[in-house]
DNA sequence: CAGTGTCAATACGCTACCGTATGGAAATCA
DNA sequence: TGATTTCCATACGGTAGCGTATTGACACTG
């Protein structure tokens, strides 16, 4: 990332960088590029032109919010732990591809750009079916639970923001009142 | 709204529709202007600077979100109908104010601007503050419930935008589940 | 060492925006 | 009606960003 000449890579992280900093609209190439201490020449060599750039940014998050997190969830035993395990896997993201700050920022983009839009429905349709059957194998069946646990977890993200609290306690409060019923 | 001389008010709330959909990004004179079919020379009649009107428009919100919301359900009972009911309004936003779009975008906001910010940890706080009493009339006291039913409600609107449901089944399902127990 | 391919710096024209300054229209008041 | 206040249009200088074109630095290859 801090060699002397830049891939495609160094960019996308450094894109994410600002985007967890500044939103969507921190993503200009000359500001990125101050930020790598280069010049957008490095740019527009790697990438045809800003457009292209926020595709690669999309398809590298594709890749990391599926194959990242779910796949690593695989080895632990299924039940309860997994679901635990999965909360703490969901948010976090590491800091040099713009840390927790990302995903957040991600769904902002999506309200404005359509094809954010459509890769976040993918990741979260994909994210509730596993929780899903995750909750199936504890012995709820309904869909609802699984929206309702994915819902969950999301507003208290929000709300860390805002609050500063983590909501640890509310997670397991609402996995132990779905247990409970 | 449309008369041939503008208010404050006809800038705030086409600055409340340029941000639900564009994002705080969209918070820009001329391009209001041209929304308003007027110059910004109207602008700068009626705010200093870009930074006065972002301040009014926070300003405005504040007072929106919890007067004008809160306020209206003191009249019906106390119960679960009053939960009910907090839901409909919470996510509602008169259409020429942005609509629904606005609440998530000011939350979007607030992680770039520091005045956005601690003006939504004030809203959140009461929020959630009201909530708690609500159910704890319930019978519930933890505060945790309450946090858990605000987050909840959160991460539901923010499941609407991408998979397009609107998560009523989840959140009675969320109400039932904090009552069984 | 000459030649080629890879990557970065710089300069350019273009567009969009901010905030100011100034003149003018339209309403209001004397 | 004449004067004043209220509100908007227009022109301007300054800044920042996009994308292109061109040149230059450096490594690798033969």
């Amino acid at each position: 990332m801090s060699q002397n000449r830049l891939s495609q890579e160094d960019w996308i992280a450094a894109g994410f960088r600002a985007l967890a900093k500044g939103g969507s609209a921190a993503l200009r190439v000359e500001a990125i590029a101050r930020d790598l201490k280069t010049t957008k020449g490095s740019f527009y060599w790697h990438f045809k032109d800003l457009k292209a750039f926020k595709s690669a940014m999309i398809a590298f998050w594709k890749e990391q919010a599926t194959h990242g997190i779910i796949d690593e969830l695989e080895e632990l035993p299924k039940g309860r732990n997994r679901l635990v395990a999965l909360i703490e896997k969901a948010s976090s993201t590491p800091d040099h591809y713009g840390g927790n700050g990302v995903e957040p920022a991600i769904r902002d983009w999506a309200r404005i750009d359509a094809e954010v839009a459509a890769a976040l429905l993918e990741i979260d349709v994909k994210r509730i079916a596993y929780l899903q059957q995750e909750l199936n194998h504890l012995g709820e069946i309904e869909m609802a639970h699984a929206r309702l646990f994915y819902a969950a977890h999301l507003g208290l993200e929000q709300l860390a923001r805002t609050t500063g609290q983590r909501g640890e306690v509310e997670r397991l409060l609402l996995l132990s009142l779905m247990q409970k019923q």
